[in-house]
RNA sequence: GGGCCUGUGGUCUAGUGGUUAUGACGUCGCCCUUACAAGGCGGAGGUCCCCGGUUCAAAUCCGGGCAGGCCCA
């Protein structure tokens, strides 16, 4: 009667496999590898359910490989550089980066991240997972960012890297340039100003509608739409802007919205992506009136110096001040945000580094197209992505805290000097480049300041994993991996821009299979937001009910599907941790392997059964189906094995009942070994360590079918129909479920072969004495008594129900049951003649078989209709 | 505005052309049975989001809506 102890048993065997070094790949292995590009867990510290759901899918399929003999490669391994860490030192220091020294700032990073990667480990070994820290990567050590310099550095040989002067997506309060795909969009509200132009030749007012009106010193253009009969006589005409006093001219352009503002735009250089297609259109000269920090240029005139709410607030009040401010008008508008502080973006036009892409689209898809993906309709999401770039991948980024460039650029001429293979990992910024002077002009050289964007470290994950540049036999063997496990949300930027390094440095894809997880939502159905208080801390869970439990709600949650967290599958993981449990307890009673020789029929069953479902979970482990793999087991194991054999066993002691239990009981336990590691090592260890023979039954094999056997199953499910049929008269007739029956007689013309067999375990596990079969035929139906119809009867007769009902039950049961048979019953009262049949009244039966008063139940069984029929109990 | 996904008893969910729609939680009733009352058995509870179409037959396929999620513009 012992208790399952959850915390400290899932204690005791993290520890263990720990020391066990269980996990370990291994590189001078035959065995076949099973290589998992491992999402590099972020180092910001906090667990979120999500990344616990996501990770402990990823472990799943470690771990049954595993199973499968598979030389299994899951890294343990963290992200590390970046924004998200330099905004944590900046608030916990409260200092600002571009304050600090460079190379100051980045030692404060590297320990902040290095103080949360060992609680993100803590975290790992607590949820079960089986990362190998054998095959340990960080991205911001020298050994990785070395890997990430010689990828961009083959990439510049190919012809991959470009610098360049165009507008990118710029972060003012980050200072850095941002791809696209790292652009937020949110929806904000704003005031929509609208203020006065002068017309040159007539002085009339002309009122414009901006949201920007700080950029009013770059306005270089002003467009109506060509068909707005308001301002027809308008274009070509020159407008004078309001407090700066400068001509522009106006033009027709059909891409103005007549509906929005006054139907008069303004064009600037630069303030939108519209303002950019406007720029190149007009051949615009570009004018910066913001600079890289944020700031106002000198063309703001007085604005100068200020950031950009400052000087939208200060021309607000000057203009309001000299009259020029008609009204302001709130609006709701969706702007694009820095992913990281979500400041509102600007477009500058500042040199950077790229990578070209849109020559390489094709080569993307196609390999995308070479993987297979689970659920495969993620595919459409990577391939609408890349159909819809029009932009280079911007890769450089003005931080500190990433991988630097490794190059050198001449101060006079602007040449580009690459380090040298042996010289990285490389720091421009400190060491000296591979050549004192520009070979092509003598001049001085300066080291890149510019790092890399970090997914350009993350992208090389299936490079680095797989020894590229660094073991020419292991990379032939390991590449292209075999799983790229992600969530949704990345696919346009991480699984894309590794396909596209992938292909770019080897010509091949890299990965195999790809699978993605979905979004676990709040328990509201929403997305988890602290704002909301509807967030759930996946620690707390794990305290409460144990990592198995966890991971049980983690197998529930189907890939690719958006899923809110269910606290109540967790509070059920228990509930069925607590049955395995037991399951087992009772299992322990058998010992010994058994001998499939005598097997009956319901161990014949039992076993096809579990067969079939390793048959099943196995095809479902294989397309990463965790969910369906969970119900099957979870469903045979308690509904199937616990619930009907164990009950028919019971009281048996013999070799074949031994060969069944143990071999169900094995099987099904490692199958459940990859979702509830604890508990299955516990009982493994308890139960089969000896006759199973390995360490852990985290090591030890995937179970094989046994047999399966149609006929088997049909007789042995029959069976179980009619003992659970006896259960529940029992139920019914509030007798104890060991309460002795006698005899039991039964009608099953297709199942008699069936019973026979199984006539012992039926009559142990229902506690009769005697099985008699009989036909249908043998059966007497005696009429009991006349059952009217009120409903039918009372709308029809009306007045005269009442007698009818009477003369019905003078007539009698025998009489009235003969008279329907031969189509109804006349009455006639009062004259008034009436037809009453088989839906006016009905007759109730007692069946007695050799004259003794019967039960009847009929069951539909797989062997077709069986009547069950026991001794009515005298009350 | 576009792409992808989802919409099933009070709540969550299985089911992708075929008797009476699966299961869990909750609820009501019964039962301590050689592991488990954190268990077993049973009952009540459903316009399968809406409208139209295809079909002998639609929760399921097609079209159009509506609502939610993710990604993008």
């Amino acid at each position: 009667m012992s208790e399952y102890q959850r915390s400290s048993v899932e204690k005791k065997w993290q520890d263990a496999w720990e020391e066990w070094e269980l996990y370990r790949f291994d590189p001078d292995s035959d065995a076949e590898p099973y290589t998992i590009d491992n999402p590099p867990r972020y180092a910001s510290g906090a667990l979120h359910i999500g990344h616990a759901v996501h990770y402990t899918h990823i472990d799943f399929a470690a771990r049954y490989k595993r199973m499968r003999g598979y030389n299994v490669m899951f890294p343990l391994c963290f992200d590390v550089n970046g924004m998200p860490i330099e905004v944590n030192v900046e608030k916990k220091y409260g200092i600002k980066m571009r304050d600090t020294d460079r190379h100051e700032f980045i030692k404060m990073c590297r320990d902040f991240a290095g103080a949360n990667i060992g609680e993100m480990k803590r975290q790992f070994k607590i949820l079960g997972h089986s990362m190998d820290p054998s095959v340990y990567y960080q991205t911001d050590a020298d050994y990785y960012r070395r890997i990430t310099q010689l990828t961009f550095l083959d990439m510049y040989k190919k012809g991959y890297v470009y610098k360049g002067e165009r507008p990118i997506n710029w972060c003012p309060r980050c200072g850095t340039a941002l791809a696209d795909a790292e652009v937020e969009y949110r929806e904000r509200k704003t005031a929509l100003n609208y203020i006065k132009f002068r017309e040159t030749d007539t002085g009339r007012d002309i009122i414009i509608a901006t949201t920007r009106p700080e950029l009013l010193c770059a306005c270089k253009l002003i467009a109506v739409h060509p068909g707005d009969e308001r301002y027809a006589d308008l274009v070509g005409k020159r407008l004078k802007t309001p407090i700066y006093d400068v001509e522009v001219e106006v033009v027709a352009d059909e891409k103005v919205d007549p509906e929005f503002g006054t139907g008069v735009v303004m064009i600037c250089t630069i303030g939108d992506k519209d303002d950019l297609e406007w720029i190149f259109r007009y051949g615009l000269k570009i004018e910066k009136s913001i600079d890289e920090r944020g700031r106002m240029t000198d063309i703001a005139g007085k604005y100068a110096g200020m950031d950009i709410i400052e000087a939208r607030k200060a021309i607000i009040d000057d203009m309001n001040d000299a009259g020029l401010l008609v009204k302001q008008q709130e609006l709701e508008q969706t702007v694009g945000t820095c992913w990281r502080c979500h400041t509102p973006l600007e477009f500058l036009q500042v040199p950077q580094w790229f990578f070209n892409i849109l020559d390489h689209k094709e080569t993307i898809l196609k390999a995308a197209d070479e993987m297979d993906w689970f659920p495969d309709f993620m595919k459409v999401r990577l391939r609408d992505w890349v159909k819809s770039l029009n932009r280079d991948w911007v890769i450089s980024r003005q931080r500190y805290f990433a991988t630097p460039i490794p190059v050198w650029e001449c101060m006079k001429c602007g040449h580009i000097i690459l380090a040298e293979e042996e010289q990285c990992y490389a720091d421009p910024t400190i060491d000296d480049p591979p050549v004192e002077r520009c070979p092509e002009c003598g001049g001085d050289l300066k080291g890149c300041e510019d790092v890399f964007d970090t997914w350009v470290d993350s992208s090389i994950t299936a490079l680095y994993n797989t020894f590229w540049s660094r073991d020419e036999r292991m990379f032939k063997k390991l590449y292209p991996m075999s799983l790229r496990p992600q969530s949704h949300d990345i696919i346009r930027t991480w699984a894309f821009y590794s396909i596209y390094r992938g292909t770019a440095i080897t010509g091949e894809k890299p990965w195999k299979n790809i699978m993605i997880g979905g979004f676990i939502l709040a328990e509201d159905g929403r997305p988890m937001h602290a704002s909301w208080g509807n967030a759930v801390d996946p620690l707390r869970i794990l305290e409460e009910y144990g990592a198995d439990a966890l991971r049980y709600f983690a197998a529930k949650c189907a890939l690719g599907i958006d899923a809110p967290f269910r606290s109540k599958d967790v509070k059920h993981a228990v509930k069925f941790e607590n049955k395995i449990w037991n399951i087992y307890e009772l299992l322990g009673i058998w010992s010994g392997e058994g001998k499939s020789e005598d097997l009956r029929l319901i161990d014949r069953w039992i076993i096809s059964r579990y067969s079939r479902v390793v048959k099943k979970v196995t095809e479902h482990m294989d397309g990463f189906e965790y969910d369906k793999a969970m119900a099957l087991l979870e469903n045979f194991l308690w509904h199937e094995f616990a619930d009907h054999y164990l009950e028919m066993i019971k009281g048996r002691d013999d070799d074949a009942v031994r060969y069944a239990l143990h071999n169900i009981g094995l099987g099904a336990l490692k199958m459940l070994a990859a979702f509830m590691p604890h508990i299955t090592e516990e009982i493994y260890q308890k139960l089969y360590r000896d006759s199973d023979g390995k360490r852990s039954i985290h090591i030890s094999g995937w179970p094989e079918p046994v047999f399966v056997n149609e006929a088997d199953e049909k007789g042995g499910e029959t069976v179980k129909d009619i003992i659970g049929a006896i259960r529940r008269w029992k139920a019914g007739q509030g007798m104890p479920l060991n309460a002795e029956i006698g005899e039991i007689t039964i009608v099953a013309p297709g199942a008699e072969k069936a019973i026979i067999e199984a006539h012992e375990d039926i009559l142990r596990t229902v506690k009769g004495s005697d099985i008699v079969l009989i036909k249908e035929e043998d059966i007497e139906r005696v009429p009991e008594r006349v059952i009217p119809n009120y409903r039918k009867i009372g709308p029809e007769l009306k007045g005269d129900a009442k007698t009818a009902i009477k003369k019905l039950e003078e007539i009698g049961p025998e009489k009235v049951a003969e008279l329907l048979r031969s189509g109804g019953v006349h009455i006639n009262i009062g004259g008034r003649r009436y037809l009453l049949t088989g839906e006016h009244v009905s007759v109730d039966y007692s069946l007695k078989v050799e004259g003794v008063e019967m039960d009847m139940t009929e069951l539909r069984t797989e062997l077709g209709k069986v009547l069950l029929l026991l001794k009515k109990e005298r009350t």
